[in-house]
RNA sequence: GGGUGCUUAGCUCAGUCCGGGAGAGCGAUGGCCUUACAAGCCAUAGGUCGUAGGUUCGAUCCCUACAGCACCCACCA
């Protein structure tokens, strides 16, 4: 029976990992399969241009975790993968690739500038796609897909044009944030602001027609944290109820400068407590003043170009300057006219672009706008009624909050790289919309020969994202198979980051298109940061690649990744040193199943998880563990063949029902998306149940000849079936080392698929619930562990037998003595187990209790005395401290009236044992020689 | 300004809709190379559960207020 497999060294990832990934893949187990009931789930796209960060592995591994647990409970499982094309970011990291050449995108041309991206994207676009299955994501390869590939394209010009014939897509001329260094617009959500150290200067206005204010003065005085745009007032505005300036209401100030004649008007909107009491109105430049200027009617003035500097709507002397010049020639200028009152610091709210980092300008554009408020009403209403769940479920507030404050969304940007906007414009401006530009012609009318232009915009990639659940199933085809089958999908896992860039638009969009949900449930992890709790960030120099986890990076390699291309190159020191102080032998390679557990054990309903690196190696040294129990299954079940077994012990009985148990816990889990208890469930089932007791348990049936040959098969038939149930609960979390072990295992359990991913999920009822067993063995461990507690403190020598003597007890004790004993005696290193009569004197010795349970183990010398002495007088005070609180409730006459019956039991059985106990304790220290 | 979450052992965190003397991992201490595993085994120590009230026979848990930390949203120039 040698020809069986054995394990030979320690657990190395390495050697295994990568094999079967390709294998599973080569042999298509990643694609849907079987006639069960439907799941699936929309991998969240990553940027083609990304690498895989810790957020991404993490989000990653607890969708394998579930993608694996429904495909093997028999589910027609689909994972659909693919990569967004990333609009500015992709364009960002090909302009640099140009600059690098000293060419500039507009010196290929917009056609060439696109091609030159599909060849990068073609080049290197595979990177993250490579990092995932590293890490074990078992997606659907055959069906990944690309947000600008063909097939996607369409969805989304099919939506475009859906939605403008159905008035939810609109041109207007807005106000828009502009980004001046990319030269485009940003959605809302694509500004960051920040407060930023700056100043807050109060400008003198002076009133026309020789007016004076009523302190006396000849002007009003206004605060602004940006002078340049006072050469874009259109108004000053005051607070209708405040007392000062109620006369001048209606009147009109002289800007200075720019020399115009502008208003002075009313409006809630200004706070008579803040600075003077007077507002500056830039309708052209302020989004406040925007809709002060709508209320009012005012003009509206453009002072910046699109790359932010001033334009011709200003005096000569101050075009084309930059709008931090502006600031600076501003000033001085006011400065030199006496109509600067003071400056002061100030702490600034700046707006600048998520991307660029550039301070993002208010400016009035031409752009493309959805509607909102008639899809985000139908989007609310999914949420409130349930038919969309959040878990956790707070975070349907935060989507609430936002649905109902939502405002139109900016859909078009000043980019090359992205979906074209399928509309174009005849010689007067005309706007036609279609499929293409055909469709466009016919379905207006058009004849032929007029010519029509397309707009050079493209659409935001979230606008795309939005359509992925159903975009990548087939849609606008209402025919197509895998649309009906996959879509609703059932769970989306994403972090709470993205619930307003793409949670809430998904909805929104494929409510509207669809007419169904995108997906059941929306399960929102919490956020990684670093072990002491910090956003992990390039500029911080606290990243962790995943991938270094999964393989190792020795320490010079490390600190090159974190100081490379740093954003400020000046923390480098600081990083370099932090590096080598936190990780001084690098990384070591711990595997992906080291990882994968670690995430999943982390996932509790936080909002944060601090990772810290030393949970990885810890978990790395569970999967040993594991590796190490099979060795030991493998090695026992080789001289022996394992058939069904005649007699169960009452260890194997145990152990099984302990099972059953874990069973249950791990689906109940699964079903919650509670991926910690998960990890803690199998981790504690695995090493604390199966390796610490019952693997031991076995050594004394398995070691020793007396006993039946019926209990060592019922022992290694409980070995083996335990231990494969185990690598199948277990693997959704650690795919790589359960597949390879079980493999292993399959001479000695004649299961006939090739890998573990084709096995069933384990059923809670294919083992029997064993509560006399579970009693049993509980008994034991604790009559063991009594005896182990003895010897330390006594400082016996683990290779020293010792001698127990049992007393008391009841006949339930001596039964379970009776029975466990060979157990008892090789797992507490007792040679011999004895039971003192009545009235038999007792030897002195260490005596502990475990119920009515007297265990003695007597003294070898007078030290030993001593200690047991003291040893008995510290327990005595402790058990006089519980008895205080036990006691002060039962003659708290309340208590036992008003709790419930077993409560009030609990108590009085409670203050018994702690009172046999005490009398166990008197009675032997009176025992005790002097 | 509005909102959310967090505060439990030295550190990082559990504590399950639903109240009955708090657990894990790492770390620490002591002892062991016991034929699966020293990446291991056995044992031990360590907590007024942020503060103050309230509800209750009973509060880490429910309620209120406060403090500290973190995050989100928002138009105070």
């Amino acid at each position: 029976m040698s020809d069986r497999p054995q394990l030979e060294g320690p657990f190395d990832p390495k050697e295994i990992e990568g094999e079967l990934y390709s294998e599973w893949e080569e042999k298509g187990y990643f694609a849907p399969s079987g006639d069960g009931p439907p799941f699936s789930i929309a991998l969240p796209p990553p940027n083609v241009t990304g690498t895989l960060h810790v957020g991404q592995a993490f989000q990653q591994t607890l969708m394998d975790a579930i993608i694996r647990y429904r495909r093997m409970t028999g589910c027609d499982s689909l994972w659909q993968t693919g990569t967004d094309h990333a609009g500015i970011a992709t364009q960002m990291v090909v302009t640099e690739q140009i600059r690098a050449q000293g060419l500039t995108p507009q010196d290929l041309g917009r056609e060439a500038f696109i091609d030159r991206v599909w060849q990068w994207k073609r080049e290197s676009g595979g990177t993250i796609t490579q990092q995932m299955r590293r890490i074990g994501a078992s997606v659907d390869w055959e069906r990944e897909r690309f947000t600008l590939d063909e097939g996607f394209s369409k969805a989304v010009i099919e939506t475009f044009v859906r939605l403008y014939n159905d008035g939810l897509i609109y041109k207007g001329t807005r106000l828009v944030n502009w980004d001046p260094e990319f030269k485009t617009a940003l959605s809302d959500l694509e500004v960051v602001t920040e407060p930023e150290q700056g100043h807050l200067w109060n400008l003198r206005y002076p009133l026309a027609d020789g007016l004076q204010a009523s302190d006396g003065s000849s002007y009003v005085v206004v605060a602004t944290t940006r002078p340049e745009t006072m050469l874009g007032d259109t108004a000053v505005a005051v607070n209708p109820d405040d007392e000062r300036y109620r006369d001048l209401i209606g009147k009109h100030v002289d800007l200075p400068l720019a020399h115009r004649r502008i208003p002075i008007i009313a409006d809630t909107h200004v706070d008579p407590e803040f600075g003077s009491g007077c507002l500056k109105i830039t309708p052209g430049h302020d989004f406040d003043d925007n809709e002060i200027g709508q209320r009012h009617e005012l003009e509206v003035i453009n002072i910046f170009t699109t790359s932010a500097t001033l334009n011709d709507n200003v005096p000569e002397s101050f075009r084309g300057l930059d709008r931090f010049e502006a600031r600076k020639t501003v000033i001085s200028a006011l400065e030199e006219a006496d109509l600067l009152e003071s400056v002061e610091d100030y702490s600034v709210n700046i707006p600048r672009g998520d991307r660029s980092g550039a301070i993002v300008e208010p400016l009035l554009t031409s752009q493309w706008f959805v509607k909102i408020d008639p899809l985000a009403e139908e989007a609310i209403r999914v949420v409130e009624d349930g038919t969309i769940k959040f878990v956790p479920k707070r975070w349907e507030n935060v989507y609430f909050a936002w649905m109902r404050n939502i405002r139109d969304w900016c859909i078009s940007r000043q980019q090359w790289w992205g979906h074209q906007i399928p509309a174009w414009y005849d010689s007067e401006g005309n706007i036609y919309v279609g499929r293409d530009e055909q469709d466009a012609r016919t379905s207006a009318d058009l004849a032929n020969d007029i010519e029509l232009t397309r707009d050079s915009d493209v659409l935001e990639t979230w606008f795309s994202s939005a359509l992925w659940t159903f975009g990548t199933l087939g849609w606008p085809n209402p025919e197509s198979p895998d649309l009906k089958t996959y879509h609703p999908t059932s769970v989306l896992v994403t972090g709470h980051d993205i619930i307003f860039f793409w949670v809430a638009r998904m909805v929104m969009m494929t409510l509207y298109l669809t007419g169904e949900i995108p997906f059941h449930t929306v399960y929102i992890t919490g956020l990684i940061r670093d072990a002491e709790g910090k956003k992990m960030s390039k500029t911080a120099g606290n990243g962790l690649d995943p991938l270094d986890l999964v393989d190792g990076i020795d320490l010079e390699g490390l600190v090159k990744k974190r100081i490379t291309n740093l954003p400020q190159p000046s923390m480098a020191p600081r990083i370099e040193a932090a590096t080598r102080r936190d990780y001084p032998d690098g990384i070591r390679p711990f595997g992906a199943d080291a990882l994968r557990f670690t995430f999943c054990d982390l996932a509790s309903p936080s909002s944060n998880y601090n990772f810290d690196i030393a949970r990885v190696e810890g978990n790395h040294y569970f999967c040993n563990k594991i590796w190490n129990a099979t060795k030991f299954v493998l090695t026992n079940t080789d001289k022996m063949e394992v058939d069904a077994p005649k007699e169960l012990s009452i260890a194997d009985r145990w152990i099984r029902s302990r099972m059953r148990k874990l069973v249950a816990d791990c689906r109940r889990a699964f079903d919650d998306y509670r991926f910690d208890f998960c990890a803690k469930d199998i981790y504690e089932f695995v090493w604390h149940e199966y390796c610490d007791w019952y693997l031991e348990l076995t050594k004394p049936v398995l070691y020793d000849d007396t006993v039946a040959k019926e209990f060592k098969q019922g022992a290694l038939f409980t070995l083996v079936e335990v231990l494969e149930l185990s690598l199948r609960i277990s693997h959704p979390v650690m795919p790589f080392i359960t597949d390879f072990l079980w493999r292993k295992l399959k001479p000695l359990t004649k299961a006939t698929q090739p890998s573990i991913m084709l096995a069933t999920y384990p059923e809670v009822d294919s083992l029997p619930e064993d509560r006399e067993a579970e009693d049993a063995v509980d008994w034991l461990k604790t009559v063991i562990q009594t005896v182990r507690n003895i010897r330390g403190e006594r400082r016996i020598s683990p290779s020293d037998e010792v001698r127990v003597l049992f007393s008391d007890g009841s006949s339930r004790d001596r039964e379970l003595a009776e029975q466990t004993s060979d157990l008892l005696r090789r797992l507490a290193k007792v040679s011999v187990i004895d039971w003192l009569e009545v009235g038999q004197a007792t030897p002195a010795g260490s005596v502990q209790s475990v119920g009515q349970l007297r265990i003695n183990v007597p003294f070898l010398d007078d030290a030993e005395l001593q200690a047991e002495k003291s040893r008995i007088q510290k327990e005595l005070a402790r058990i006089d401290r519980e008895m205080a609180s036990v006691s002060a409730k039962l003659s708290n006459q309340q208590f036992v009236e008003r709790a419930p019956q077993d409560v009030v039991q609990v108590q009085r059985d409670k203050a018994s044992d702690l009172e046999s106990q005490r009398s166990v304790l008197v009675e032997q220290a009176a025992e005790l020689p002097d």
